[in-house]
DNA sequence: GGTAGGATTACG
DNA sequence: GTAATCCTACCT
């Protein structure tokens, strides 16, 4: 019997999220259906976005959508991108300080979700590959946004395995830390951590 | 009130 | 390479 992984709390999440962004490797994204049935899947890449950074939705001060990242760590930070995907982020660091982390893909573990089209399920292990094919997978959009990530939520974190060692330079999977994707501003900043190997890396 | 651009994806 | 699609932030 392997005892329950613990939920990643707002305290562990208080720190800046370039910190965090790795320590989520290797960490459980839990989705709780109204069925009864849990949807889970492996965090494998994560992107982190902090204050004085340009490319952070928050660097430009407060906005009805950006106050989020400026809140408590341990909160949801959902938005839609190019009118049709959406990306989910973690708050993170101390409250007033704008930061959060990006989650990019996941490892599905259990089966997928009934709501999954049946071409995707033909390659399961990259349903979640990417910041909005995880969205779809885990039936997360702005509604979901702005929540307390608990149980009672419906969606909520949990502690990597201590069985599972990741290190940057050896261990049983190795953790890359690169460039983020996608922008057009602090394009040289390394804050995207992923895990080598994975099947489910959005951009390997 | 108008609009440029976006932390993306799938398809050709 | 590029279309799809709509919200956000910023301008007038």
């Amino acid at each position: 019997m392997t005892p329950p992984a613990p939920i990643i709390t707002t305290d562990w999440l208080s720190r800046p999220a370039h910190v965090i962004a790795p320590a989520l490797i290797g960490c459980t994204l839990v989705r709780q259906l109204e069925t009864g049935q849990q949807v889970r899947g492996m965090i494998v890449e994560t992107e982190a976005y902090g204050p004085d950074d340009p490319a952070c939705h928050g660097y430009r001060g407060r906005t009805p959508r950006t106050q989020i990242m400026f809140g408590p760590a341990g909160f949801s930070y959902v938005y839609l991108i190019y009118g049709m995907y959406h990306c989910f982020n973690v708050v993170t660091d101390q409250t007033d300080v704008a930061s959060a982390v990006l989650v990019r893909a996941l490892e599905m573990v259990d089966p997928l979700p009934e709501w999954v089209p049946a071409k995707k399920r033909q390659h399961p292990h990259r349903a979640a590959a990417g910041p909005g094919k995880l969205c779809q997978v885990m039936n997360i959009d702005r509604q979901l946004s702005d929540r307390p990530l608990l149980p009672s939520e419906s969606l909520w974190l949990e502690a990597r395995s201590p069985s599972l060692q990741i290190h940057f330079d050896q261990g049983d999977r190795v953790l890359v830390q690169t460039t983020r994707i996608g922008l057009s501003q602090a394009q040289d900043v390394p804050w995207r951590w992923y895990l080598q190997g994975s099947p489910a890396i959005s951009k390997p």
